[in-house]
DNA sequence: TTACTTAAAAAGAATTATTCTTATATAATA
DNA sequence: TATTATATAAGAATAATTCTTTTTAAGTAA
């Protein structure tokens, strides 16, 4: 993803295209590891020395509301944000703090017909993230 | 569950039992619906007026780290308690905070039955939570 | 039952993450 | 290029959680 396609993806969405904001949807497809919005902070620093963080916090809240990322939580209290979109799910690292993506489109299909079929009561189905815990060799 | 199996779950585990204890944990199983720490602190504040809200985080934490009760994360961020530990997902409404438990073993099986099969490199399997999304009818 | 030991709780300060407010600056547009 | 609306900077405010120290109480053994 390079710059024109980071500022055609934000004005795609009505949004106004700001050095700030490509800045962080740059951090955060070149981090491409979950970053929380300090993360962004440390990675942006050398292009935008003066960003405030309430700007980071500000512009990452639009770019969920406008779905060009999503947030990913985990149980350690700070915010991760995501900038795949497509369906997909995450590994966790039960030892540490790594998430990393996961794509199964035979998951997907499994699970999207099981909830077909399923009438939850009360319940109005939209979609589902599955979250597999684990550890990685690596860590 | 009563005083007495609340008494006897965390003794159970080795740990020392309080008032404090005994009274949160009472509290998850009867607010019954993933309370944050601070609903947790409204319901004792009858039976426990005096209890530091650090007492709070700090029971929390221990009976997280005894398997008593566990996390659950969500989008605002705040975290939320479930006393339940058996295998369940959690049914999550997009428009307010309402979480449910889930039961289906009929996933699990299928979702077990998958991810024994699935080789994830790099990666050891442990366990999965799903959680799905969408919006309860009472909502 | 009583005294002892150790873990737990209270208090409140400290930290961290996030949000809010207001003045200033800048992007899109006409 | 001027206009207007929106975004950013700054930093204070808030909210959630953690930490530190002192005090209290649970469990154990005499």
């Amino acid at each position: 993803m390079n710059i024109d396609q980071i500022r055609e993806k934000i004005a795609s969405k009505g949004l106004k295209i700001t050095p700030q904001r490509v800045a962080i949807l740059e951090a955060i497809y070149n981090l491409n590891n979950h970053p929380t919005a300090e993360n962004i902070a440390d990675y942006i620093k050398i292009s935008q020395p003066n960003i405030a963080i309430g700007t980071i916090y500000k512009v990452l809240e639009i770019l969920v509301k406008n779905k060009i990322i999503k947030k990913v939580t985990t149980e350690a209290d700070k915010m991760r944000y995501d900038g795949i979109t497509e369906h997909h799910h995450h590994l966790y690292c039960i030892e540490c703090d790594l998430i990393e993506d996961y794509f199964d489109e035979e998951l997907n299909q499994i699970l999207e017909q099981y909830f077909a079929k399923k009438k939850i009561n009360g319940f109005h189905f939209k979609n589902f993230v599955v979250q597999i815990n684990g550890t990685f060799d690596k860590c």
